[in-house]
Order: structure tokens, then C-alpha cells, then sequence
DNA sequence: AATGAATGAGCCTTCATTCAT
DNA sequence: GATGAATGAAGGCTCATTCAT
């Protein structure tokens, strides 16, 4: 737990408004299970709009720094970068011991946009989209104009964002063991990046034979 | 505006709901809004909680009544029931007209599961995601185990929802032209379906020259 | 005390306005003389604010109905009417038994209105006024404009005004004894009916000898 | 602005208690006005309530500074100095540029004594009311007693205080035209002195003949 | 069956005050 | 001597719920 008091009170809060919404949850069981004032709030952060908004901005900044994008050395291939996105995108997702709460936080904002959101936005998505277009650019040799770029790239955060977002609902619709072993974020990074990979005709189609897949490909060897 | 006060209120409070959360939504304002009683919710459903999971199931039977699964004579390709599948789920989710509070509604309880939420997932997203199995079984010829098609299933219904649950965000990450023009549902749908196709092998890869199209394939015809 | 919870509370809110002011009486406390729930203030009347609007009408009304103007019989000489008018209004203010926390609580809003003020002044205050002008125009003989009358009324109220709004500086000023004897409100009647009839020429000068006085003039009649 | 933050801060303290009262006025404003710190008040003065008393203090004695009492030569009319006491007063009141804010912060102490306004009286008020008695005792040859004096004089007091205290109220009851005419500090001033000279029988009656005024009367001079 | 009156619990916020520095 | 940080108490208000009718 935090030594400084604003701090402590900012992790209850994130925690807090990720269980319960900035409605649900009451400044006073935050600033309880803060071990601080019902004062503090106000003092440190004059609103409990306030708190929210610095609640998110805190939540994401720590949930960058605990997963940071991967760094690679020049010269790696773009299939295996793309690879590593997806990893890296569904591990901060998703993470690995307990739920990060600091996602759920994040994902209410991005369900239902306050003040917080646009700021979120543009100094966490955005850049975090420009790399994987990057990649995504690469891959397609610069064929594909920006828009369709796009479109792809959405398509690949939807995948891993519906993991996110309806989670508890994927849990419904797959067998319990099914869901142990297929669906975990490091299986389903390679079968989101096979499946893009796929679609954009620089790796084996889904489903295909064997003999569709060229062993040489470093696509390949980068999901595996 | 329906007759019976409890229709009314099942109505008003799916609205509120939708708009401002479970606790964000207030009886009196939805008695208010449904011309009923503030004791009338206690009364019909006896508990706000209640009224909350009522309306749920009412919204999303409603949903369905208003955007049902289209009906394909026999012999109809897969690929174009698959697109006809994507293009009819989006339609359901985006709305054409005013944005659909019943999906919001929905929304909400796929990203924070309440008791309504089980109940939703057997009565009407299982079904509609067998139904999408089905298809891709068909388009595979049955080459693939269940487990591999309803990674791809997932695949589909994520690149579909991300347009739902983060329509907000994605608004922010595309320019405003591109957004019009090419991030409608009937244009989401086409990119789906296509870039599900390429990546089963049975469509042209995004981005491959115009020679790599096969102008006879049905899957093509499915999309234009 | 009333029997219905309204009344109750306008009671209870009139007396503690008048004592602690609109900041210092809380609602609280309010609803615990009355008896009554907190709640109850918002529910009958909204909000402090109209709850105090509400008591400083409540608290007029109920003034004027305890000490009502004077009925006079057709021919009752002018200054007699005066004498009656001061003396009315001095009882009015001051009271006889306990100190009238009505008055006191008017007497707020004269010294710093509010929203109350203007309806105070037309139901209430005007009406009084226009009978004092009368009386004042039938002693003078219509010989003075109305502008005149009104400075003239203006001087007999503030005379009275200064023992209901500075009554505790009176009372440090004057010896007990004197404030016993002399200025009780039927003496301070007496003494500002004189004072006003001598000023208009009407009746015996102050400290003139007793030969000044005209023994058969009405005015002396009036106030003896 | 002082130098002193004590004096900084008892200024400010001033003027906030004049426009809000004591518990409409914040200590932070306070220090905020002041450019002190929250916690300077309670360091300077222990207690709001200290505070309170001591800016009560500080108002009248700089008030009494800024208007003292007229300074006559030997042998000046009893009339004329009443009239120049009334003046005085009304202007020390009502003041004539912008509105006093200690005299409002007085006002509050008058209407609603506390601690501090025993010894406002004392310091302030009563030995300007022992002047005034002085005047009119001259004015009456003695022949008055001193209970009949003090009456006299606050029925001179009340008059003008009619006008602090219930300025509002008046301005509703006359005629805006008239009250910029009539009803100004100096016009008072003469309407008080004159109504209280006929009173006394030393001046024309209000409302009498030309005739009845004799144009050699000091009384007439003075408030001309 | 259906409703208007009434309420207890709890929420966010403000404020005067204190304490370590 | 003087101050910034922090807090306990309380205030106004809202809300879901109940109860008598």
C-alpha cells in the first residue's frame, strides 16, 4: 500500500469505480478502505468527478508501465512484431494472475465516455493503433491506403477487445475446458495473428492443409 | 406508448437503464416518464433490482422481434449467409435509425453479468452463435473441430462488437470522412465477411492484386 | 401544536429562522422540534430555501390574524385612529407576552431580503401603510402632497421600527427602571402619537407648559 | 490594502460578515480575500467568533474615523446643531458614496447582539446619544426630564434608522422618482430636524401656512 | 388492484479547526 | 512566528421503499 495518502486513495478509487461505476461507488467506502478522511476527496482532488478522472488517468498510466510495449531490435519481421502486439495488447488486456482492475476501469470509460476518455484516447490508444498500423503497413508491403489499414487494424483489437469486454460472456458460450485450453491469451494471440495473417495472404489459411503452409515463412515462425 | 402501466414502465425503465446505469437510472424518474405511480414499480415488480432484470429480457425480446434472423431458402451459399449473418448482426447492434437503447441496454449487461445475463446468453446470443457455426462449418466443409470454429466464431462477433461497445472510441480514432463513408454497418459488414473469407481461404486476400479475385466466386458475389 | 406535519414545520422552521437566521438553523433540527423525518422538508416543500419563503408568509399571515388592524366606527376622529394605528402596530411588534418571533423573523427579511420581500411588503406592509397615510392626509386637512404624507408615515413607523429592531440597544441605553416604566409599548404609543401630533400643529407641543394644551382638542382625547 | 495580514484580515472579516453574516461568511473566503493563509485566522484570533467580535470593533471604530461628529463653535444654535447631528448621523449611515459595509456589519450587531455589542454601545452609540440629548436639552430651555429627552431622542434615531435598517422596504414603498428626489441623506436630514423642532414647539408646523413660519427663527435657519 | 403520503438510510460536500513543521 | 496539510463533524439533499387506504 502506498505511503502518501492521495495515492492510497487513488487505488481505492480505481478499484472502487472498476467494481461498482462512478455511480455505485461511494467516496466513503473509498476513502475507508483508503484508511483516510471523508474529507480527503475534496482536499486532494476537490470532486468526486475529479477523483474519477485522475482515478483513470492513474489506472492507465500504471497498466502502461506494468506492460509496456514490446521493444524490438531493428530487423525484426513485421509478422512477428504483429505477433507480439497481439500478445502484448491481450496480456495488458487481460492479464495474467488476478483481473486487472485498471482495465475494467479503463473499459467503462471506453463503454461510456466521460471527460476521461478523450485524454485516454490520445495519450494511450492512439499511439499504442499507430504502431500496429505501422506493422500492419509493413505486412501488406504499403499496398493498402490508410483507411483499409484501418479497417484491419480494427478488426485485429476487436478480436482481443471482445476477450475484454464480454468476457464473462465467452465464458458462457465455450465449454469450461474448451475455454482453459484454447482460450487463454497467449492461444488467443496466435489465432488472432494466424488469422489476420491469414486474410492478408501472408500466411497459411485457416483450416488449409498442411501442404498450404510454407515452413520457411517467418510468419510462421513467429506464432510459434 | 403501450396501454398496460406495467408495459409502460418496463419500456421507460429499459430507456433509463440503457442511458444511465443501474444506479445512475432513478424509479422516480422512470415512474415519471412511464406516467405510473412511484410505488408502481415496487408494486409490479417489487424491487428496483427486479425491475432491472425484467427489463433486460423485455429489451432484448424486443430486439429480436425488431431485427430477426433472415431466412434463407435452401442452397443459399454459406459465404452468403455469412455475410447476410454479419450484416444482420451489425444491423441489430448499430441501429440504422436512432441508436438502439435496447442494445445498449444489452451492453451493459455483457460487460458487467448480472442474473439477467445467463438467461440472455441461452435465449439469444447462444442460438444466433450457433446459427454463425453453422455457417462456418459449412463454408470449411466440416474440416475444422468446434473448438477451432468458435475461435473464429469469436473472431467474427469481436470485430463486430468493437464497433458497439467502443463506438465512441473508434469515432475518435478515424477521421470524420473516412468514419461516414466507410465505417457504416453495411461496409463494416462487407470488410467482415471478406476478411473472414480470405483468412478461411475461400475468398480473395485483402489487399492482393485484382488478378488474385476470382470474379466467379460466390463468396465474392456474397459481399457486393 | 398543529396536527398535521406541514404545519408542524413551518412552525418549528418560522421559530428557529427567526433565531439562528437562514444559515444557522438547520434542517435538521427543523424536522427533530417538529417532530418530523428530514426528509420531510424536501418532501413538502422542496428545499430550505422555499421552506424559509414559506415560513416568512406563514409567519406574517398568522401575525396579521393575531393582532388585526383596528375597526373603527364611522366618525372616530383622526387622531383617535392614529393613536389606534401606533398603538396596533407597536403591539403587533413588540407583543405583549413573549417576545413574537414571527415579527422577528419579518424583521430579517426587512433588513435583508430575499425572495419573501416584495410579497411581504405588497400583502402586508403596503396595505398598513396606504391606512397610515390616510389618517396622516384627514389630520392635515389634505393640505399636503403625498410625498410629504409618506416622509411624515416614514417617521412614525421608523420611531415605533427602532424598539422591535434595535430593542436590546434601547434597553442598554435607558436605565431599567425607565425602560420598565416608561417604554412599554402602550407608553411609546402615547409619547409617538403626541410627538406626531405636535409636529403637525395638532396638538400640544412637547414640553409645553400645560397651558399650551388645549383640553377639549380630540387629539389629546385620543391618547388618554 | 494594510500591511498587517492581521489587518488584512480583519478588513476582509468585515466586509464578508456585513454581506453574509456570521455564518453565511467562510473563514477560507476570508483568508482568500485577505491573502492569508486558513489557518491565519484562527492563529490572530483564536476562533471565528473572536474573529466576528473583533471585526465588529474594528468597523465602528474606522467608521467613526472616517465620520466624526460636527465640531461647533462656542455659541452655535441648539437647532443648528441639531440639524447638523441629524445630518451627521444619516450620513455615518447611509453614507454617500458607496454602501457602508460597516455600518451593515453594525446593523447585524444592533438587530441581534452578541458579545460584542455591549461594548459597541458603550464606546460608540451611547456617548453620541448623550450629545443628542445635550441638544435637545438646550433646545427645551431644561424644562424636560430625562426620561422625556431619551424618548425624544430615540424617536430622532428611529427616524433615521428607518432608513438603514429597512432601506429595502422604503424603496419599495415610495415611488422611485421620489425617492431619488425626496428621500436623500441631506433631505432627510432637514425633514427630521424640522419634524422634531415643531414638535417641540421651537419650529413651524409640518404642513402649516407660510404664515405660521417665522422667517427670523434660528431653528429655520439650520436647516436651510 | 393501485396509489399518494411519508420515511430512514445514506450520499456528496463544506467548514472550522488542529497539528506538525 | 506563521503556515500548509489534514480531519471530524455536520449539513442539505436524494432515493428506494413502505404503509394505509
Amino acid at each position: 500500500m502506498p505511503e502518501d495518502a492521495r495515492d492510497r486513495i487513488l487505488l481505492a478509487a480505481g478499484q472502487a469505480f472498476a467494481e461498482h461505476g462512478f455511480e455505485g461507488a461511494t467516496v466513503r467506502d473509498i476513502c475507508l478502505a483508503a484508511g483516510a478522511n471523508v474529507a480527503a476527496v475534496n482536499y486532494y482532488f476537490g470532486d468526486k468527478r475529479r477523483l474519477y478522472i485522475e482515478s483513470v488517468k492513474h489506472a492507465h498510466r500504471s497498466r502502461v508501465e506494468q506492460v509496456p510495449l514490446p521493444m524490438w531490435p531493428a530487423g525484426t519481421p513485421a509478422a512477428e512484431r504483429l505477433h507480439d502486439f497481439v500478445d502484448n495488447m491481450l496480456e495488458r488486456m487481460l492479464g495474467f494472475g488476478q483481473p486487472p482492475w485498471q482495465v475494467r476501469l479503463m473499459m467503462r470509460e471506453v463503454l461510456q465516455p466521460t471527460d476521461a476518455c478523450r485524454e485516454l484516447v490520445e495519450d494511450y490508444i492512439r499511439p499504442h493503433f499507430d504502431v500496429l498500423l505501422g506493422i500492419l503497413d509493413e505486412i501488406v508491403g504499403g499496398r493498402l491506403p490508410f483507411a483499409e489499414l484501418r479497417r484491419i487494424g480494427l478488426s485485429i483489437v476487436g478480436q482481443c477487445f471482445l476477450y475484454r469486454a464480454a468476457g464473462d460472456v465467452v465464458g458462457m458460450l465455450v465449454p469450461p475446458d474448451e475455454l482453459a485450453a484454447v482460450h487463454t491469451p497467449r492461444r488467443i494471440a496466435e489465432h488472432v495473428t494466424r488469422f489476420t495473417l491469414a486474410a492478408l495472404g501472408t500466411g497459411p489459411v485457416i483450416g488449409g492443409d498442411a501442404a498450404d503452409i510454407d515452413p520457411t515463412s517467418p510468419s510462421l515462425k513467429a506464432v510459434e
